[in-house]
DNA sequence: CAAAAAACTGACTTACTGGTCAAGTTTTAA
DNA sequence: TTAAAACTTGACCAGTAAGTCAGTTTTTTG
């Protein structure tokens, strides 16, 4: 691929995820897009070929982020680092990916009419794999015998939430953008509620300090 | 008002409702509101004007409802009990209101460009009562000195996300729709992460059981 | 250097959808 | 009974936005 689609490319995808972010799929104007991203609409259509693919674009730049998340959960045995590791990896996500994450919320809140039939297996896949894992940590003791769907829910709804409803928690927070102590509070909070709430156990069965 | 009149409005209001929350507003067309409501697309016009004032009164069927969850919170004293009893009537609305609830949610990750001045100044009033009580809480030694702000992000994030990704929920759950036990069990979890993550006392400093 | 490939773009077309309207029908009230 | 008010509706209009295209310029390549 040429350095000259590359960069072009890249300008538009970027452009293109602040205005589905902020606009939707549907009330997206392509011209809009092409403002933003300094180029002339055809342009748009010389790259993306028309809009829903775009927007399919826009969609595959939060999957990898997205799917690398549950690497805590696979990689650590202990289930209080584990947790806490994936709250904070979905927290950063939210921060790093404001738009994208946006706009990957309104497309799963839709039913995910535009999400490639291949990534929502893989999703499901995931999410398969936490509520086994979270299942094994119940049945080994190392955590009370909690929902683990309700649990799952509960983690991915209260990380998300900092980027779907940025507008309301700035106005709440009182302030126009959260600095990284205030995710760091967040962390702290949710890991907190997550842990000390499930009574979640260290391998060695040693109740894990979560005050600080 | 005409009985024809009130009639016709709660026919088309409960339409709206189902087509802005599956679409969005700018997605949904009027034709598609009629045709659902089984009226002419001109009798949506003569009852409600334009599409715009449609959506508001959409939005406004929920603000009643939300206002009021803070009932206990307001009115009872022991901060477990309230809490609990907080979570409940919030997961209460997520069941009952689901397509409103869905177009509320989708207007405040927009910015709320739609909602009246008005009423955003009364959410906002109550985000404050709701972070002083958590506030006088926590100086009263009812509860741990947790954050109020990512508490209250994390009540309202996971309640609400029942109604907003009602899809995705349904998947992972392995069924098309919840049962009122699901609900119970939601509501469960989330009152055992905050009560025992927190560490809330009831008023007479005695650690609530959330075991069962 | 030349010619082919890639990139660029203004102007245009087409389809759709919010909203209007005028001519009717039904309901209400005196 | 009757006339005004409320309601109904198909047909229409105007604005908008996705997408196309042909002609031009720039870049690459041999």
């Amino acid at each position: 691929m040429s350095t000259i689609r590359k960069k072009n490319e890249a300008k538009i995808l970027k452009a293109a995820s602040q205005v589905f972010a902020s606009e939707g799929y549907a009330a997206t104007k392509t011209i809009d897009i092409a403002k933003l991203a300094g180029v002339p609409k055809a342009n748009v259509y010389y790259y993306f070929g028309n809009k829903e693919t775009l927007y399919s674009a826009v969609l595959e730049t939060i999957i990898e982020p997205l799917l690398s998340a549950t690497h805590p959960i696979e990689t650590i045995d202990n289930p209080a680092i584990a947790l806490t590791e994936y709250i904070k990896t979905k927290l950063i996500i939210s921060r790093d990916y404001p738009y994208a994450s946006k706009v990957f919320a309104n497309e799963i809140m839709r039913g995910s009419p535009l999400l490639s039939p291949e990534i929502r297996q893989r999703l499901m896949n995931q999410s398969t794999f936490l509520l086994d894992k979270f299942t094994q940590w119940i049945d080994a003791g190392q955590m009370d015998n909690v929902s683990p769907h309700h649990l799952l829910f509960m983690i991915w709804s209260s990380t998300q939430t900092y980027a779907d409803f940025s507008w309301q928690i700035n106005a709440v927070m009182g302030k126009s953008s959260l600095t990284a102590s205030d995710y760091d509070d967040a962390a702290h909070l949710i890991s907190q509620l997550v842990l000390k709430g499930c009574n979640v156990r260290s391998g060695d069965d040693t109740v894990i300090s979560t005050s600080g």
